[in-house]
DNA sequence: TTGTAGGCGTTATCAG
DNA sequence: CTGATAACGCCTACAA
């Protein structure tokens, strides 16, 4: 393993001279330049990391925290993110779990993104406070350096029922996630609103966002003589869960049962009917996100964020 | 920013004391040990990571390198990774692109996992020649330090297209993706080698792995006005595509073409008719290979590497 | 244009 | 049991 020191001896200059060299100083002359680096690449010479992080009190990295890989939403945002960081020359480091709070406060990376209902206030707030820009998205988090970009989840879904609404529905249900998820909730806020203000009622069941747990509210759904004209799912795996239950229950979709998701994830285009839903541009969205990390990084002057792109996603099945 | 002279000193004690208790050496008195653990929790002391791994020469970091974060089938892989690493306490940290050879050159991890055909030979090799413990999925690479877990793709379909034959089909296809794609030859071999020893020949049609490519792909078939009777495609999305577009031409599937995949993707079991495919599974995978590559860094003794497990998953498409 | 030297925050060796 | 002190590899004033 070479260091500068072994560049530096061989190119029979000084360390300094070499560091000039090696991080493309204006202040060398070019043919000692080309020596050391020529020198460097034989070598195979590259500096160390940790000696250089702790010089110059930057890593170069980017930490980007998830609540697990397993869920098929967050890759898009990951590609988005690693494209413009790339771009920024900017290494993006995606983490999970413990490793993300010990890179944290380990502080192994300059600025983060979180995507990570996990990781505590606690410990984002004080990485923040010590000068450290930090996006949440989809939480509400507020301090000192920390931004967040939020989806407008009740928006969209209060615009999307008004128009069932308009459409004629006038039966509806709400199948909700987990009622510790932020998204959740608001999508479930937008829901009431839009019903409220043409005084409609509605039945609420209880899921938590697996395709399972729609799968459990589709055979409940069926055991009822009554069952609702349109439901409404708090995301798209609980919506196909729902749909795979009712279709072999023999309920016909949408002509008895309309149903819509939130999320547009894959999957959605493949099932029979093509899941209705709501869905946000999640590469675009990792790049706005970057994008405003860069600019805090850079300039230090808070851009104004802009909320990510949502849209309704009309299909088949409702 | 506490650094450990903060602790030291408000605790009134050498900063060696404090080295020692906050690294839970025995060799210091419980009393004044307490004393300093409590001083760091209250100024919300954690060790500089920089500073740390350039001492101690480790991280405590694992990279893992992926092709790219749009994939569906990595995520598993990386959760069983993630596990494992977790309860070994090291940092899981995912990374791709450029990003990922700056990590390892810098030695910025302890150890790398890597499935990412984009990262040069040269890279991992040199990073693996200085003692770091490498492991490459997929992927044919011999060097010190060096190890691979590759899935018998060659074997499994060999093994499904010898059952298909028995089952009476004697007209095959096969739906390439890219040539240059390791997995995609390795399978195709398979194919071949079962083809041959009955004897049988068999068409063949370029793709690349996308959904979009088995489109085109179907597109070409519906052309045609004969027809093989079963098409094997180099993985599952690019059956998947192939299946839309046989479906919409009016092909019924299996009854006029039996389709098959490689992959066991999610949307396998949604798409009508569901898929028929090989898989592996991917979240063992990822534990076994993280459970290896623990193996060599805690005793340099390189266990014996399981591969992945793999089988065929009957569905209806063939 | 080049070299000397100090220090980033830790750990670890060696005395006390 | 505790305390000086020397590294780890690099960057960067400052001096030459």
């Amino acid at each position: 393993m070479p260091t500068i020191r072994d560049v530096a001896k061989k190119a029979g200059v000084s360390i300094s001279t070499a560091s000039y060299a090696l991080n493309n100083q204006t202040n060398v002359h070019p043919d000692t330049k080309q020596k050391i680096l020529a020198i460097a690449k034989e070598l195979n010479y590259y500096p160390n990391g940790s000696a250089r992080n702790l010089k110059t009190k930057r890593t170069g990295n980017i930490g980007v925290f998830v609540y697990g890989f397993a869920g098929p939403i967050f890759s898009d945002v990951l590609e988005g993110i690693r494209q413009t960081l790339q771009a920024n020359n900017l290494n993006i480091i995606v983490s999970s779990g413990k490793a993300s709070s010990n890179l944290l406060k380990e502080r192994q990376v300059d600025g983060a993104i979180v995507f990570d209902g996990q990781l505590t206030d606690e410990v984002l707030i004080h990485y923040a406070s010590q000068g450290h820009p930090l996006f949440v998205l989809d939480r509400n988090l507020v301090g000192n350096n920390i931004y967040s970009s939020v989806i407008d989840n009740e928006g969209l879904v209060y615009r999307f029922i008004k128009e069932m609404i308009q459409k004629g529905y006038d039966d509806f249900a709400f199948l909700s996630g987990p009622t510790i998820a932020f998204n959740n909730n608001h999508r479930y806020d937008g829901f009431k609103q839009a019903l409220q203000e043409h005084r409609l009622s509605h039945t609420y069941i209880q899921g938590d966002f697996t395709i399972q747990s729609g799968y459990q509210a589709g055979l409940l759904l069926l055991k009822q003589d009554k069952r609702p004209r349109f439901v409404f799912c708090a995301n798209d795996e609980s919506a196909i869960g729902l749909i795979e239950a009712l279709k072999q229950g023999g309920v016909k979709i949408p002509e008895d049962v309309a149903v819509a998701g939130f999320d547009n994830i894959v999957l959605d285009e493949y099932i029979t009917p093509k899941l209705t839903t709501i869905g946000i541009d999640h590469m675009e969205w990792g790049k706005r996100v970057a994008n405003a990390l860069m600019d805090i990084i850079n300039d230090h002057i808070p851009k104004d964020i802009q909320e990510p792109i949502g849209k309704i996603i009309y299909r088949e099945s409702c």
